[in-house]
DNA sequence: CGGCCGATCCACT
DNA sequence: GTGGATCGGCCGA
């Protein structure tokens, strides 16, 4: 059970929220340029696809960018935020159904020197919490964007027996998305609560 | 085409 | 607490 990848069935199943409140406490590991990283995820958001005004496939748009979300669960959909901060998603749902959950943030574990030289800072506890440092420390960009997350080996997420109960969970509206009028305000962000559980 | 702005972070005051 | 960085996506003309 330790350490064994998530199969495609974790992905393709239609309820994006347990897909984010589940990914809490999995292991997110990158081997990008030669180099093993990897986290405990500790904080997501799901994007709950065309009728989710906070959604880049909102009102079902279809471009470029978002067309990665239409694929089927299990790959990863990358894109670049305010001109500087690639964001990672993990894409869920059958194909033609843009549901994805947004890793906002890692516990360092693995590749901790590498991860330090990659930000040119000290990695600490605190260090992987913002969706933008998580892609900075495991030293992805939007150029991945599209990785397969089951049979690639450049991203992907392993079960580690972590247990983590729901008394343990802060669910919280999702940051940065103001935007959204009233979607701003549902409950679809996932946190470890640091206080019930030390990782 | 032109212009606006974003699922952010960091340095600085 | 505030503002600058930095650029692709998207929309409207």
């Amino acid at each position: 059970m330790k350490h064994k990848v998530i199969p495609e069935s974790f992905y393709t199943r239609p309820e994006v929220l347990t897909i984010a409140r589940e990914l809490l406490g999995k292991t997110l590991v990158s081997y990008s340029n030669g180099q093993l990283t990897s986290g405990i995820i500790i904080e997501t958001e799901a994007y709950n696809g065309i009728v989710d005004k906070a959604s880049h496939a909102y009102g079902d748009r279809r471009t470029k960018r978002t067309e990665t979300m239409y694929k089927s669960g299990g790959i990863a959909y990358i894109y670049l935020c305010y001109g500087i901060h690639s964001l990672f998603n993990v894409v869920t749902n059958i194909a033609e159904i843009p549901h994805a959950v947004l890793i906002r943030g890692i516990y360092p574990k693995t590749g901790q020197t590498v991860m330090s030289s990659r930000i040119g800072r000290e990695v600490n506890n605190k260090a992987g919490v913002g969706p933008g440092r998580v892609t900075r420390l495991l030293g992805l960009t939007y150029a991945d964007d599209g990785e397969d997350l089951i049979h690639g080996k450049k991203v992907w997420i392993e079960e580690n027996g972590l247990i983590i109960p729901d008394s343990a969970i802060n669910v919280t509206p999702r940051i940065g998305v103001a935007y959204a009028a009233e979607d701003s305000f549902l409950p679809y962000r996932f946190q470890i609560d640091a206080k019930v559980i030390r990782l």
